[in-house]
RNA sequence: UGGGGCGUCGCCAAGCGGUAAGGCACUGGGUUUUGAUCCCAGCAUUCGUAGGUUCGAAUCCUGCCGCCCCAGCCA
């Protein structure tokens, strides 16, 4: 029924990786890795690296690890360390005793500038930042060579020394790579390898260091330091590669890992961006990194995705160099997919309104035996509750319409799910005309078997009013309106595409008895509604709160047309 | 206007000189006590574009067009 995870497709870079064991590089070794920086919470964006990354080191008997790269202790924390251990962990991926932080290597780091210095490649800048900017040259004309590029060995040596030793205020100097100001790619025009922070406490290493490496410098020389054969990372990387093999190639490490770049996911819909995911958790837009709106995974799972869909997901969409957006029916198919084959059904009323059997003993009460799954009996069942008085969905009733809606009509039969066939012999309203209750009869001889010499309308769901529980469900839609989600017009913001409509709350719902026992992370249908779950950070309160995580597949909500 | 990438169906994506896989979406039809699921069928004479090479090109070459990334002491 479901092909999940058994499917790997093939790809570029697993291609390149072929070739490299063909030829015996690397030894034939694959030795991958996934290199967050702690700054916030993993994404969907993030899964498809994790997922590329250690999904290539189970196929090919290889290892994956996982390396903070936390050289910029202003912007990380020990929250997002933890937080993205436990989103990797609930992927499914696991690391071992391979977890690594590129602080682990700050002397390593020390040590190679020291050398890159005594070899005249490396010299300590006093330039200011407005100034360096302006050395910098465009991308049309080349930058200058700083005036201190031309420092002595032995200045750079102590200037270098004293950086580290506190000497020097935030800002007062940075440590640069001498390789070529006139280079057409800017990141070869002397590029920074050090700058001063002063009064951070950085997560790992504390207040031992006031000076940290940049990215260009440390992830190198971390793969390199780690063995990684293949390091893979997105295309805005491929102007860097040039800098990460200079820095290999100019100090004596033995190891040259190869970058491999791949496109980074678009999503339809939404923004897969840490600094505008945090922007949205910092300025109140959600309710935190795992408001089930995000396309954090702490989101993701918190309204219910499974693990096993979103690497479904990853996989369906492939690696490769072009860059596109993905759209959000994809990844919904993932999710409708596994929770169609392993969710069991339960009813649910959403937007009730009574409805009275007046043919059904007022004090009589029925317990009926409903299937957890229509096709699949190894689920087994559950024991409902049916009596006089039932809640309906308001949206199954009109006083008239025609042939097309297969529902309840004023006059008409309906199948109750699991339950008998019942008639709608009168409509009850308000001063105001609205409906506020249907007064219905049933046929004793439908329970299990179709009424003879006349064809019902059609089936729906309900609860029993006397023993069904009452609570809260919570229903999602797309974060934003437009599909480009952080395409802005002139002078606007991304906020601007929010959708206002993201999240409905609705407190006077119907559930089943059986759903008054639902545990946390239990995924459940709601017949011929869609796939909810409990709200695990709801789930101490008294009334149940369900998040929806998706809607069923809805054909009809596309030919309902007023009058239908 | 410098450099680096990318352009195959509405979306994602195979294809690697021998005559356009697959998935999603969509459209028909069948089954169905979920307008769900499931099943069956349809869905690119054409690969951004114009030339060239070749018996033969989405695949090789050249020009052009379009889109993305780069001027942090962020990653």
């Amino acid at each position: 029924m479901s092909n999940s995870q058994n499917s790997t497709p093939t790809n570029f870079i697993r291609q390149i990786i072929d070739q490299d064991r063909q030829t015996g590089k690397h030894g034939g070794r694959v030795h991958t890795r996934f290199p967050p920086e702690p700054n916030g919470y993993l994404h969907i964006g993030h899964a498809k690296s994790i997922v590329l990354n250690f999904g290539i080191a189970e196929d090919y008997q290889g290892l994956c690890n996982l390396r903070f790269d936390d050289t910029n202790p202003h912007k990380e924390n020990i929250e997002f360390v933890e937080s993205i251990q436990d989103d990797v962990h609930w992927l499914g991926y696991d690391w071992d005793d391979r977890l690594f932080y590129a602080s682990d290597y700050f002397q390593h780091l020390y040590d190679f500038a020291v050398e890159l210095i005594e070899n005249g490649k490396a010299f300590v800048c006093d330039l200011d930042g407005e100034e360096m900017r302006a050395y910098r040259g465009t991308l049309t004309e080349p930058g200058r060579e700083s005036p201190y590029r031309a420092r002595s060995v032995a200045e750079n040596l102590e200037l270098f020394q004293r950086m580290k030793a506190g000497d020097f205020e935030d800002g007062a100097r940075v440590l640069r790579a001498k390789i070529d100001m006139a280079s057409p790619n800017m990141n070869m025009r002397d590029p920074t390898l050090y700058r001063i922070r002063h009064g951070v406490i950085h997560h790992q290493t504390g207040e031992a260091w006031c000076i940290y490496p940049m990215y260009d410098y440390t992830h190198p020389i971390s793969d390199a330091l780690e063995g990684i054969t293949h390091s893979l990372c997105t295309l805005e990387f491929e102007d860097h590669r040039p800098l990460y093999d200079w820095v290999l190639d100019n100090i004596s490490i033995p190891n040259h890992p190869q970058q491999i770049e791949f496109s980074r996911l678009n999503l339809a819909y939404t923004v897969v961006s840490k600094r505008k995911l945090t922007q949205l958790v910092d300025e109140g837009y959600v309710e935190g990194w795992d408001d089930p709106r995000m396309p954090t995974l702490a989101g993701m799972r918190r309204r219910g995705y499974s693990a096993a869909s979103i690497r479904e997901f990853c996989h369906r969409i492939g690696v490769t160099k072009a860059d596109g957006l993905v759209e959000m029916g994809m990844l919904e198919n993932c999710i409708r997919e596994d929770l169609n084959a392993h969710a069991p059904r339960r009813m649910a009323v959403l937007h009730p309104l009574k409805l009275v059997i007046e043919n059904y003993p007022e004090e009589k009460s029925e317990t009926l035996k409903a299937p957890n799954h229509p096709k699949d009996e190894s689920m087994g069942g559950r024991e409902i509750e049916f009596c006089r008085e039932i809640y309906i969905d308001r949206a199954d009733f009109r006083e008239q319409a025609n042939k097309k809606y297969k529902r309840l009509v004023s006059g008409g039969e309906v199948r109750l799910r699991n339950a008998y066939v019942i008639k709608c012999e009168e409509v009850m309203k308000n001063n105001q005309g609205e409906i506020v209750e249907l007064r219905c009869s049933y046929d004793p001889e439908t329970l299990g078997k179709n009424p003879e010499g006349r064809k019902v309308r059609g089936v729906i769901h309900w609860v029993s009013a006397r023993h069904g529980v009452k609570g809260e469900v919570r229903l999602y839609d797309r974060l934003f309106n437009r599909a480009d989600a952080d395409k802005v017009e002139e002078g606007g913001h991304f906020t601007d595409n929010l959708n206002p409509d993201s999240l409905r709350t609705l407190t006077d719902c119907y559930f089943e008895p059986a759903l008054a026992s639902a545990g946390v992370g239990e995924q459940y249908q709601f017949e011929r509604e869609g796939y909810f779950i409990l709200d695990s950070r709801e789930a101490a309160r008294e009334e149940p709160v369900f998040n929806r995580i998706i809607t069923l597949r809805d054909s009809w909500a596309k030919i309902d047309k007023p009058g239908g």
